[in-house]
DNA sequence: TGTATTTTACTAACTAGTTAGTTTAAATAT
DNA sequence: ATATTTAAACTAACTAGTTAGTAAAATACA
């Protein structure tokens, strides 16, 4: 009868109910996401959305965990490539870029949290985020020993890295309605997020004149 | 909703419940914050609330031309002064960070916006919206003829610049909390956010390699 | 083997609480 | 007198979470 054999409690529903939270809880926030709504939309009866995962909190840090896990991924492939340090910050933007493009919703959603102060910040997500913070501190500290790199503030400037990709992929999204009130503008496409940011990072972190940005 | 607001009536009372609206707005975001909550946190009634803004929607569209024209404010300054391009750009800097240090709830604010993708733009944010644009353009555009600035997107530019600076500002409300899971790194206060940001960016805008960041 | 029982996946309907916005009736300034 | 302000009750709609039950698959067991 069914199609799908459902070996161990069906992941693919699950899944769809955490991509459905994820799209929801990104275009409204977690106030403005309506439970409801993420259940129709997934497809499933309510009761089971609360079966499978919990309550509305639960289900946004399963949304935070399956985003946070992929950026993961795409970040510790650029990390563990082959290069300079400056080759690798190269890579680890351009995969940021890449990885936000795959999960549109991520930057929206922790575009959020930065507004809320991560107020809600389970165990699993805070350890998802010390491991990034981690991996970008150490490609900032291995550019400064090599000499590639001004010894910039480490946290500032991966702030300023986040903050310029998720605006920069945030607005990715809105292709047509930025267009109208910024006209003649190319908009972010694809790729060139990356490029651009990468380019104009490098140029600032790059070490060549003796102006501190402590 | 059949009579216009009153004109003039006492400005402070309006002032207070915008002010608390920002903060709750802020915190909660739109459909988080709770308009009993505003009252009450503002000191007066809700009934006083609704009879001199209006509806949720136009207390947030308040809220948000309030801070917009303090920022306006704070731009057109830096924007006016005297010097090069470079100087106007890093005093433009040096503005918005006091300019958001001033107004804490801001930052958050926008970024919630960007998240949500400017959904709800009333055309009293936008004409303040495309000021602002206009002038940032305005400014990089005078550095790249002077031969100060590489020519970059100008757009792409700008979103750089306003992300970094609101995830850097929004984040300097975080102290604490931020500081337990980034034990020894020196968090952004007050004004080395701006000094930061304005080295780390007139490096990376400034002319010197052929490299292109189209 | 075939049958009983537990577990898993799922549903329709409901509940208890919340929230934006209103109304009424009165008090206080100006 | 007119504009401002309060208090409190009210409602209509909404919303997170629950309940009680069904169907089927997995497991035990005879």
């Amino acid at each position: 009868m069914t199609v799908e054999p459902s070996p161990r409690s069906s992941p693919t529903t699950r899944q769809r109910i955490v991509e459905a939270a994820s799209r929801a809880f990104a275009d409204q926030g977690f106030a403005g996401a309506r439970v409801d709504e993420i259940a129709r939309s997934a497809g499933v009866n309510k009761a089971l959305l609360y079966y499978h995962i919990g309550n509305k909190q639960d289900l946004y840090t399963a949304v935070l965990t399956r985003n946070f896990d992929h950026m993961d991924e795409v970040l510790t492939a650029a990390m563990t490539s082959e290069g300079s340090a400056s080759d690798r910050l190269r890579a680890m933007i351009a995969g940021v870029s890449r990885g936000l493009k795959e999960i549109p919703d991520h930057p929206k959603i922790v575009l959020r949290e930065f507004a809320s102060g991560w107020s809600n910040l389970q165990p699993e997500v805070l350890e998802r985020l010390v491991k990034i913070i981690g991996m970008v501190r150490t490609l900032l500290a291995d550019g400064v020993h090599s000499r590639e790199f001004r010894a910039t503030d480490p946290f500032m400037t991966h702030l300023t890295l986040v903050g310029a990709s998720l605006i920069l992929n945030a607005v990715r999204s809105l292709d047509d309605r930025v267009a109208a009130f910024a006209q003649e503008t190319g908009l972010p496409h694809d790729s060139d997020v990356g490029h651009f940011l990468a380019d104009l990072l490098l140029n600032g972190i790059t070490a060549r004149r003796t102006g501190d940005a402590s």
